[in-house]
DNA sequence: TTCATAACTGTAATTATATACAGTATTTAT
DNA sequence: ATAAATACTGTATATAATTACAGTTATGAA
């Protein structure tokens, strides 16, 4: 129940934004009074059918008693990635954390968790969490989340062609994976924006 | 302007907590129903006074429209330590970022920006931000940061008696640290929770 | 074609909420 | 010693806000 028409979407993106800015959640006549409704109750069926779509949750009497629901509201924590699908699959979701804007200068898209020592020597280990924006331009000297035939891998991105690729480790123990773009299948995922490191 | 009195900090943390599990700021009934006032006006005069002591705003005529302020609601940066003073000292925030409940396992007291290269064998590095808790109770084995006669300085509590404490650096080329409690002015001034990277 | 969904206008009523004013008692600074 | 701040009770009211009901128009699916 996740289909959010066009218009639904600008509706659920401000309230998420006035939270966000606000500290607490628009009323009817405000969210009417942006979209320019001349009745508080086309605000009223549009979180309605947000409900019904699951985005959010009402409190019945409440003035402002709108929230978002946790799938929309938690950033997910990708684990190992199944073959095939798209990486946001739900199977690969292991859980969502909350979103913090403000922490990190790029936007989070999700976070994955990091399987191997390929990136010791700069500083990302095992379990860590690293939040990876996918709109960012993958560039050379970036660490990036790379698919190579349905495998995904986190590396430095050294050179990048037409014709050929270089994943460099970050671990002097391991060699730098060459990858013929023409050849192989080879899709970015995103870049990594920050790591997340919980001392449990 | 920050001395809060006993029921105002009550107050004040209700507010927090409801505003970090409900989605939005409680009214004026709802406080007065959870400390049990029998009048709305008594949680007016705290929003009054615990707006004039700056750490939190009123949007006027607005249902809910409590917002913690700046100061209050994010987590200070702890760039540079001065000698002397406590380490929450203004002097020594560099800025404040949003809280984030839920990332971590444990509550945050505030940031640290790591200086020098002496654990990066455990993946910390120049200016990484280390989640710090003042309240658990150091351990061996543990990541602390410590001020030894006024130098500010995170490792590994390696050993720790009444006449002896060892920390640990977690880098081949340094030395361990020696420290007699009885002798040297020692305070540990949190244990490690958390990292956090930007990768800018 | 007909029904469901989407995206609204317009009106109205109940209730939720902010907030002023008038007090009282206690504690804390000056 | 005295004023100011703290921590409330009690009452009252304007207005902020939810939300139901009755429509209209357009679109896409069965």
């Amino acid at each position: 129940m996740k289909n959010l028409t066009k218009r639904q979407t600008e509706i659920f993106n401000y309230i998420k934004d006035e939270i966000e800015n606000n500290g607490y959640p628009p009323t009817r006549s405000e969210i009417s009074k942006t979209f320019g409704f001349k009745s508080p109750n086309a605000a009223e069926d549009h979180l309605k059918a947000l409900k019904k779509k699951g985005v959010l949750d009402l409190a019945a009497g409440t003035s402002r008693g709108i929230t978002l629901s946790n799938q929309s509201s938690g950033i997910p924590v990708i684990g190992l990635v199944s073959a095939g699908g798209p990486i946001l699959a739900e199977e690969n979701i292991e859980k969502t954390i909350p979103n913090n804007p403000g922490i990190l200068s790029h936007g989070i898209d999700f976070y994955l968790k990091v399987k191997g020592d390929s990136m010791v020597d700069v500083g990302i280990f095992e379990n860590d969490l690293i939040a990876i924006n996918k709109n960012i331009p993958v560039k050379t000297g970036s660490i990036v989340v790379a698919r190579i035939n349905d495998e995904v891998t986190v590396k430095t991105l050294a050179k990048i062609s037409d014709s050929q690729v270089i994943l460099r480790p970050e671990n002097s123990s391991y060699s730098n994976i060459e990858v013929n773009p023409k050849k192989d299948n080879l899709i970015f995922e995103g870049t990594c924006v920050g790591l997340l490191r919980d001392f449990a």
